[in-house]
RNA sequence: GCGAGAGUGGCGGAACUGGUAGACGCACUGGACUUAGGAUCCAGCUCUGGGAACAGAGUGGGAGUUCAAAUCUCCCCUCUCGCACCA
């Protein structure tokens, strides 16, 4: 132990011991328990960024407390490594996305190196290797099999100028955000997989994973938008058609006074034929589908629609409704065709005064009058039902059953439900990706790849273009082939990818046995460690990532693969890491490091004028308000680093990045080294103390207390909660404690009690800053890793308080406070307080009332 | 609009099932050691009044339950996030 603290030849010397002694390797070990921790891998875009440190920092810290309680502890990581960013980088620096990727990959191991995490390295893996995505292809070509991967038209973001589709993020406010032309919804054949099928399980079980947040199941929840209504079927006047639509609010059907069908609902253009509205209505189909999707959900999105000219018959009320289409109704929910009932719907209420149709109210609120033409807004509420036939005079709510019932009797329809949860689009029109393994052959149709030609490899010396448009159709070598049932020579492949999601649904799989070439993984070795006991990673995977990785899980199930359904049985969603933006009106946003000066001085360093400080907001390229991981490592280490990410809020929260907090955090970890070196020359040869606190007194006693409670609460803390930031201020108050002990007198008793707190100390904080924590166990004398040493446990008979502070409240306001022996009953707690001066003179000689008294806290006197 | 979460000193945050509000850290102030210190150690630090003892107020605002509320209930305000024409 060197007499300053040096972080960085600290860390390095341990990385290298760790990278040595292949200290984080794991295998499958009957005789242990398991514990699978992971997070969220990353994609290899350059650096690793402040959200991964913090995110890897709570996960390892919880690796290596596991680990240290004698679990056997898998703590992998590896690389999310397809997609556009890639591509996009390739183009600008007229490289290889391969090339580009790798490269990233080495930058960013080497700085998960330098931070000290836990990660077994020998299961790294990158999904953009064949030896990965071939299992990925061939699952695929089993869900085809099984008709749980299917192809249909769908539509895409399509910009002509640069022939390419693009991807939502790259549509700008209805443009393409490379080339500025105007974006248009193009079909296109795709595969889908039919995650609709498990709706209603991924919905019902949300209910069975209790150690997730709760916000994340009401967003997947949400996102899978179960609603329970009826299918009603109305015929189309003069014709045999009938059009279906879902409703919720069958209870209304009395009131549905028009039709809106979506204007992609293949029916629209066929209703409008041979009348007069047959331009119109072709005309305004033709402008609504190019619409970008995006621009619709903009919030004064104009509702607009037209006449198709036929009409359908209200099977109930027997009512001729005109069809219209309308740019609100949507093609992928439901039917696509809705009944309109404006009296009960806002949103046809506003499109019925726009266009004048009839309202006709058929609830009526229980204690008020609804008439259709003084009516200002729809009604949505329950009531009891009006003109509505044989229905009239009962419950809204009740109706909704009885016209289900009469509905279904009549064979008019039936109940039933219907999901917002659309089936997954995996087909990206893309280079940097998982080939679709399939043929298309002019006399078989379309032909899966035979298994044993597995992995369809994406061609590596493929040349990007310009605008991001795909190689894969140009690459003939690649497109063209033979068709594995015909012979014939001139069948086409699939050159479409898969999305980057497919892969992210299952490396947590492929960790534990990622080196397996004979299938996806190894049966035992999942078996052994799936699922992960606890996941770390961002909200902003709450939804998509999550969802797609529990139905993936539900397919292998399917297969047989996997025997259990859910993948993750803990999640946590880490907080953001926000800083403040610094701006000048000259140069925009600034880095921190382009401003100097603090608070109303605080100046731009390229122009002199003033800096105004902005919100705390996410750190973000764009705002500027970032701090490079590798600035701090250089400055501060890593173990400065991890010790303020925790310390500054609790992992669920945000966290404000602070310089100064970061200081803070470096002189802590110097006061513990100051005060271990301080002592080691005596504590070094001698046995931690592990005496009976009987056998103490005075400042060995409270210290002994004080190791003993820190140890609780330090458990208690990572165990229950992840509040590594009480657990650390916890470690912190035993070394104010320690830095009270008089160092000058001593004994034989003392100098043990010391060891067996800078012990505690060390082992309290190796998780956190494990470095550190190795170097000081080094010190204490320890020849093996501080990792293999157990966690510390605290003993029960030091935490029992001989006396304890009793205050005293005169009406539940505070007036004194005393010490009383623990064993004191509640007749001797009274008579102490009632004799207390202060308490007195605040009873004023009133009459007293009632005295409360909580064991060993407070008494609380009512006059 | 719907849903979820949050609001506590100058700041980040503590306070587990209602029972000492402000642990710990930052910033600030004072002292010690020092040629010097942006190092270190010690102390102070919610606000108001007071030299102090002490008293009063105080957890976004308002009501309520309770001997006792940051914590429970109702209403309102503000912020953050998610969903948003879902029929």
């Amino acid at each position: 132990m060197d007499e300053r603290y040096d972080p960085g030849a600290v860390e390095s010397k341990w990385q290298h011991f760790w990278e040595k002694t292949n200290l984080f390797k794991v295998k499958e070990d009957p005789h242990k328990k398991k514990y699978y921790l992971l997070e969220m891998f990353p994609y290899p875009s350059g650096n690793i960024h402040m959200g991964h440190v913090r995110n890897y920092t709570i996960g390892d810290v919880v690796a290596r407390y596991k680990r240290m309680q004698g679990y056997s502890v898998l703590h992998p990581m590896g690389w999310d490594a397809f997609g556009m960013p890639a591509e996009n980088a390739a183009i600008a620096n007229n490289s290889h996305p391969a090339q580009w990727t790798y490269q990233n990959i080495d930058t960013m191991r080497s700085q998960l190196k330098q931070l000290g995490f836990s990660y077994d390295w020998d299961r790294e893996l990158a999904t953009c290797s064949p030896e990965y995505y071939r299992w990925e292809q061939w699952l695929f070509l089993k869900m085809y099999e099984k008709g749980m991967a299917y192809r249909k038209e769908s539509f895409v973001n399509w910009c002509e100028h640069c022939q390419t589709v693009l991807a939502n993020e790259q549509v700008e406010s209805g443009l393409c955000w490379r080339c500025g032309e105007q974006v248009r919804q193009k079909k296109l054949q795709q595969w889908f997989f039919r995650i609709t099928d498990f709706a209603d399980d991924l919905l019902s079980y949300c209910e069975k994973l209790p150690g997730w947040p709760d916000k994340v199941i009401t967003m997947q929840k949400n996102w899978i938008g179960k609603s329970s209504g009826a299918e009603i079927r109305f015929p189309v006047e003069n014709s045999n058609e009938q059009i279906a639509v879902f409703t919720t609010r069958q209870d209304t059907v009395f009131g549905a006074t028009f039709m809106c069908l979506a204007p992609e609902h293949p029916m629209v253009l066929e209703l409008a034929k041979g009348t007069p509205r047959q331009g119109d209505v072709a005309a305004f189909v033709n402008r609504i589908s190019m619409q970008d999707r995006s621009l619709k959900a903009v919030e004064d999105y104009e509702k607009e629609g037209v006449f198709t000219g036929s009409y359908c018959i209200n099977p109930l009320s027997g009512m001729r409704m005109p069809i219209y289409t309308a740019n609100f109704a949507l093609m992928e929910y439901g039917t696509g065709a809705v009944m309109s009932v404006p009296a009960h719907d806002q949103r046809d209420f506003e499109f019925a005064r726009k266009y004048g149709l009839d309202i006709i109210v058929v609830v009526k609120p229980y204690h008020d009058d609804l008439e259709a033409g003084t009516m200002t807004e729809a009604y949505t509420g329950e009531g009891i039902m009006v003109n509505s036939g044989r229905f009239n005079g009962i419950d809204s709510v009740k109706a909704l059953d009885e016209i289900a019932a009469y509905l279904e009797r009549k064979g008019f329809g039936e109940k039933t439900t219907s999901f917002r949860l659309r089936d997954w689009g995996i087909s990206r029109q893309r280079y940097w990706g998982a080939p679709i393994p399939m043929i298309y052959c002019h006399r078989c149709g379309v032909v899966p790849v035979p298994e044993a030609d597995l992995p369809i490899l994406l061609p590596e010396d493929a040349n990007l273009l310009e605008g991001g448009k795909s190689p894969l159709p140009a690459l003939e070598y690649f497109a063209k082939t033979v068709c594995p049932v015909c012979g014939g020579s001139d069948a086409r492949r699939e050159t479409d990818t898969m999305d980057t999601f497919v892969e992210s649904s299952w490396y947590f799989e492929r960790y534990c046995s990622p080196a397996c070439n004979t299938a996806m993984f190894d049966q035992r070795a999942v078996d052994y460690w799936m699922p992960v006991d606890q996941y770390i990673g961002g909200v902003e995977h709450a939804i998509l990532h999550l969802l797609y990785s529990r139905y993936y899980t539900r397919v292998l199930k399917e297969f047989g693969l996997v025997k259990y359904r859910e993948p993750f049985t803990r999640l946590l969603t880490q907080g953001m890491v926000c800083k403040e933006t610094v701006s000048c009106s000259e140069h925009g946003f600034l880095l921190p490091e382009e401003a100097e000066g603090t608070g109303a001085d605080r100046i731009c360093k390229k122009c002199g004028r003033e800096a105004v400080v902005g919100r705390v907001e996410k750190m973000s390229k764009s705002k500027k308000n970032v701090i490079d991981p590798n600035v701090l490592l250089e400055k501060y280490g890593a173990d400065t680093t991890r010790l303020f990410c925790l310390f500054a809020a609790p992992p669920e929260r945000d966290l404000e990045w602070s310089e100064q907090g970061v200081e803070g955090g470096y002189r802590f970890l110097n006061r513990v080294w100051r005060l271990a070196l301080n002592w080691m020359d005596l504590i070094r040869e001698a046995r931690p103390f592990n005496g009976s606190p009987d056998q103490l007194s005075g400042e060995s006693r409270d210290l002994f207390k004080k190791i003993h409670e820190t140890i609780k609460k330090v458990t208690t803390d990572i165990e229950d909660r992840y509040h590594f930031n009480t657990a650390i201020s916890a470690v912190m108050e035993l070394v104010n404690t320690m830095y009270g002990i008089e160092s000058a007198e001593q004994s034989a008793l003392k100098i043990e009690l010391v060891r067996l707190a800078v012990e505690s100390v060390a082992l309290l904080l190796s998780p956190i800053v494990p470095h550190f924590a190795e170097e000081l166990w080094e010190a204490l004398g320890f020849e093996s890793s501080i990792l293999l040493a157990s966690w510390p446990t605290y003993r029960k008979d030091a935490l029992v308080k001989d006396e304890h502070l009793i205050v005293v409240q005169v009406n539940g306001k505070l007036r004194s406070r005393f010490h009383i022996d623990s064993d004191a009953d509640d007749d001797a707690v009274k008579k102490m307080a009632l004799s207390d001066e202060k308490v007195l003179k605040f009873i004023d000689d009133r009459p007293i009332k009632k005295i409360i008294i909580v064991k060993r806290k407070l008494v609380n006197v009512v006059v």
